[in-house]
DNA sequence: ACAAAAGTGTTAAGAATACACCCATGT
DNA sequence: ACATGGGTGTATTCTTAACACTTTTGT
């Protein structure tokens, strides 16, 4: 460090990865970026943090103003990773790029600044700007991770559940099907959820037990260490 | 974001947590602050990154001028997590400051900049700056983690080693003793290991055979989702 | 011969996997 | 009565955990 007085910070951004699960599948929120660097390709929401406020308050402020989802909308967020982004990138040099995760269910973006957010199916993203396609696949990554030790799992689903939609959300989210049995023997062992005592009486068969989080946040609940 | 011309980011520290082991401990190295804030406080080292330098070049600079430690030193790196301090930590304003783990063995830390690095145990830490305490559980907590589906002990030990010393380095970074024999059987099943065919002829007792890993890059052995 | 660390297997318990049929409802 | 999704148990395999004695060397 040469001296405090000549010192000038990267650039920093903040970007989110939003996942929700919709018809069974694994959706991410993009968005459609109006202006250059890579004007008008797909991209993940974020913007500039500035000195005035913390990357989670940037963040929020990216959902808000890029898919107008307001503050409380996104059920979980934690933080993913920070990315060197290379000056050859971007018009202001070389920038830091710090990733939030955030997980969430029902989302309507609103077209707030004209960029035109939209959820994608993970499995069929279009071309992404900067490395998104490779940090999506990370936050794809974690979140299959958590998915398998914590109640992760509470953001995806809506307050009440059937049994059948947590197998949806899990087999969506980690991109493999699951043996029916065997998941509710697991989720039992987890004891993250528990019955509401009502029915889904929807459809032309047998009414579906529904059932809660125990709790609305994270909670780590097996590690296996010696 | 209000207009790009007006934007003044946040300022963007970089701090490691360097692990190594020394007679049985998990040491960590601090250094004494030489300017305010937390004067004279001990705190890991770290440094302003400015617009010219990636986070991990800011990174290899911290070690230099603050610990004398040579770029190639530290073993392994990886980025543990990005935090927000508040601006009454510091007198430049609220901070971004993004923390890297760093493992290694045998490393002499060299009174480069007056900042006296040091070791510590990290079970018997002084009253640390900002939030180091907290920073250093969570790089402990990641290490642990890795320590059971990865080969990155490769870094804490020299190149050639007993078993008892590797199990020495486990249990000292884990915090907890180990089975002999069961530690040996996971370490066979994992396969990160060869023996080289030596013997270590120390001492008054029977011969240890000396080990290499096999990659002295980080690889991901084990993880078991369904 | 003794001290000191190296080396080595088996058993029991628990966790993960594979797998198929009956139940309750609406039409 | 039939179509639809809801709900349930067991046997097998694999993984983890607990546990004690013999070997090789230097003094």
């Amino acid at each position: 460090m040469t001296g405090m007085y000549s010192y000038t910070p990267p650039t920093v951004t903040v970007d989110g990865v939003v996942f929700q699960i919709v018809a069974g599948q694994l959706m991410v929120l993009l968005i459609q970026r109006a202006r250059d660097p890579f004007k008008n390709a797909w991209a993940l929401p974020g913007v500039y943090c500035s000195r005035e406020e913390t990357t989670t308050e940037a963040l929020r402020r990216a959902w808000r103003s890029k898919a107008g989802l307001p503050a409380t909308a996104v059920a979980y967020t934690e933080q993913l990773y920070t990315f060197d982004v290379a000056a050859a990138q971007d018009p202001r040099g070389h920038a830091v790029s710090v990733i939030y995760l955030g997980l969430s269910h029902d989302l309507q973006p609103a077209g707030a600044n004209a960029e035109n957010p939209t959820f994608f199916a993970v499995d069929t993203l279009p071309q992404l700007a900067y490395e998104h396609q490779t940090i999506i696949a990370a936050a794809r990554e974690r979140l299959r991770n958590k998915l398998t030790y914590t109640n992760i799992a509470y953001a995806l689903l809506p307050k009440q559940f059937s049994l059948s939609q947590l197998q949806t959300a899990y087999e969506a989210a980690l991109g493999q099907p699951l043996d029916k049995r065997n998941f509710r023997k697991k989720i039992a062992a987890l004891e993250i959820i528990e019955p509401t005592g009502t029915y889904n009486k929807e459809g032309a068969h047998r009414p579906a037990r529904l059932y809660r989080f125990k709790q609305q946040q994270l909670q780590v609940v097996s590690r296996n260490l010696e």
